[in-house]
RNA sequence: GCCCCGGUAGCUCAGUUGGACAGAGCAGCGGCCUUCUAAGCCGCAGGUCGGUGGUUCGAGUCCACCCCGGGGCGCCA
């Protein structure tokens, strides 16, 4: 049941359920109950009867007449109406209302939590590549990865965040020869000095073999065809070079390790720095790279062979489908291994040593057929097994490309791509910027905060918009990445969420400051009489099936989405109804604690989005 | 050529797996600050849901075909 409005909820569907059995013997349905479209359709909407009615070749509405009469209702609902084809509208008694709230004001806030031995979860997600500048696509990896870690933690999983680095290969071997070869000193060596290293030497190992054949069959001058080959002597040359710097690696060569270890060092103390600015929990714990499975790829290929699920096809060896003409290729007809080999091993380490029953790759879209075809070939050697029998769920949540406003992807002005670093920097630029100017105002009630801590809270805006922008939307789709409209923190943004909370951090400090100060936090009854009051209740109680719903889809929206609707309505209500200034203690003590209510549960659902929830703004 | 993903308001997107007249946010227009933060609230306007057939009491949602855009396609990762 994914549109729970927690308990309240369940006990509704549950009663009609029971009532469906008991109207229409040798029939169950579901209740099909969901939160209405409209006020004027009450609290709840269920939807059972056209479809049942169907079934029974019987008029709906007829259907929903005869469960409604078998169905005990009175003690939580104060009309049960019969709509349009057949639809049920429920609307809550005031009294059963207070009481769930009561019940869903605890430190839980109505979250379920999954039991201890429920199963661990894996998630891959990062995936920067050493030597390598992290760009617009590891955003994505990061913090959709980072979010969907957080939201299962929430509901009690244990998780295992994977950062699979690309820390191996002839790639980082090429690298790492250049840079000894030129006696860099690896030390004080810069993330970007590395990355032109990667590059140089890519370029130099790029042999263009078809281009020397074209040359020679389209007869070109002597003076071109020396020249190519040239360049496909040299770049053989630096090959050939890389590959025993890889196999100095991995014959444990001391020097050449402690140089390899110092690669990593550099990369990933950027890494973190632009982690800790995203407010995403990773470190060193959460590193297995490619270089972690290195001695198992031969055991991979081998068990593959020795299980009869592999053989050997043009000298390499390949992992057919049956119901696919290309196989996965899991060892080049050089003996060399590939991703996909490695990826197995990740595979089975999550799985089988980790013991996870829900492994999650949070990879680029374009990555599907591979990871459709590793999880393939997993299944077909049963290593998505577990001991107790259940089978671990392998998904793939191929997130969408990062596009800029001429829906290219994203370029810097000179054409190059954006780094990760710069394209932060920018939004902080910009938040800090629009706290600094509201704060200018006298009245503002950042009015009287330093210029540090005012710069405190334009970074966690400036970092609320660029995350709610890429989250808010279905993350298997490509997006628009334009700052001016994310920064404009206004509607369906970051900032929008963060202002609802503020305003109402910033009552409850005048109400402890003022009349209040003597007065534990109220702990009188919600009473949601008025209608803004009464649609706030509602969505606070759906906050559980939120993450719930999150979590199943592997959807952070779902997350973005509640959020929204939930600050949109407490600033419906804040319009509408007086808190502090309410004349009424009782009216005032309820609405306290509703507005208290709504504040931590804002900031519990920015906790999962790993945006910060600042005091003021 | 084959496979995958998209096409919903001027722009950016939802649409709860077939249910009430297709919803938001920007942008546009009109109201609301001597009252708890106007990064806000209230209202107006704006759509042949890419197209054509089909299934159904009911289709943006399911099926078929077609059009447009993007991505992928064995010894790279």
């Amino acid at each position: 049941m994914s549109w729970d409005a927690g308990d309240i909820a369940e006990q509704l569907a549950d009663r009609l359920r029971d009532a469906i059995s008991c109207a229409f013997p040798g029939h169950t349905a579901p209740a099909a109950l969901r939160p209405s479209a409209k006020p004027e359709f009450g609290d709840f909407q269920a939807s059972f009867a056209m479809a049942l009615g169907k079934t029974l070749g019987r008029n709906p509405r007829e259907v929903a007449a005869e469960t409604l009469a078998c169905a005990h209702l009175e003690d939580l609902v104060e009309k049960a109406e019969i709509a349009g084809p057949g639809f049920v509208n429920l609307t809550l008694t005031l009294s059963a209302l207070t009481r769930a709230l009561a019940e869903h004001d605890s430190p839980t806030l109505g979250v379920p939590s999954c039991s201890a031995q429920t199963h661990p979860v894996a998630i891959d997600l990062c995936g920067v590549n050493v030597a390598k500048q992290m760009h617009v696509g590891h955003l994505r990896a990061t913090i959709i990865g980072d979010t969907l870690a957080r939201v299962h933690e929430r509901l009690g999983f244990k998780v295992f965040r994977q950062n699979h680095l690309g820390d191996w290969g002839l790639p980082i071997a090429m690298t790492l020869t250049a840079l000894r070869r030129d006696a860099t000193d690896l030390d004080t060596i810069t993330l970007e000095d590395l990355n032109r290293a990667y590059r140089n030497a890519q370029a130099q190992g790029a042999a263009d073999e078809a281009g020397l054949a074209a040359a020679v069959s389209m007869g070109c001058g002597p003076h071109r065809i020396a020249e190519l080959t040239e360049q496909n002597e040299g770049a053989a040359q630096t090959i050939a070079d890389a590959k025993r710097t890889l196999v100095a690696l991995q014959s444990g060569d001391a020097a050449a390790v402690a140089d390899w270890k110092r690669l990593i060092e550099c990369t990933m103390r950027e890494v973190y720095q632009v982690a800790h600015t995203l407010n995403v929990a990773l470190s060193d714990d959460n590193n297995r790279g490619e270089s972690f499975y290195r001695d198992e790829l031969a055991g991979v290929v081998d068990e593959f062979q020795s299980k009869g699920v592999a053989r050997e096809d043009a000298g390499a060896i390949v992992v057919p489908f049956p119901d696919r003409e290309r196989p996965l290729l899991i060892r080049k007809g050089d003996g060399g291994f590939l991703y996909a080999t490695t990826d197995l091993a990740a595979v089975r380490y999550r799985v089988q040593s980790l013991g996870s029953a829900r492994v999650i790759y949070v990879v680029d879209a374009r990555q599907r057929d591979h990871f459709r075809d590793v999880f393939e070939a997993v299944r077909l050697i049963g290593w998505d097994m577990l001991p107790d029998g259940t089978r671990a769920q392998l998904v793939h949540l191929p997130f969408g490309a990062v596009l800029g406003k001429d829906k290219r992807p994203l370029k810097t002005r000179s054409g190059e791509n954006f780094t990760l670093k710069a394209l932060l920097d920018e939004a902080i630029e910009r938040g800090r910027r629009e706290v600094h100017a509201r704060a200018a105002a006298p009245d503002a009630p950042t009015h009287s905060l330093d210029p540090k801590a005012l710069d405190a809270i334009g970074q966690a805006v400036g970092i609320a918009a660029v995350k709610y922008a890429d989250m808010s939307s279905d993350v298997t789709r490509d997006y628009v990445f334009d700052l001016d409209r994310m920064v404009s923190f206004e509607g369906d943004t970051g900032p929008y969420i963060q202002y609802a909370h503020a305003r109402i951090a910033s009552m409850m400090t005048k109400y402890s400051q003022g009349a209040g100060a003597t007065k534990e936090q109220s702990q009188s009854l919600i009473h949601p009489i008025e209608p803004s009051e009464r649609l706030l209740a509602l969505a606070l109680l759906r906050y559980g099936a939120a993450l719930e719903t999150s979590a199943r889809e592997l959807q952070p929206a779902r997350v973005c989405a509640y959020l929204f609707d939930l600050a949109n309505l407490f600033n419906a209500f804040y319009q509408a109804c007086p808190v502090l200034k309410c004349p009424d203690e009782s009216v005032r003590e309820s609405r306290l604690r509703l507005a208290a209510l709504t504040r931590r549960t804002i900031a519990d659902g920015l906790t999962v989005l790993g945006i910060e929830a600042p005091e003021r703004m």
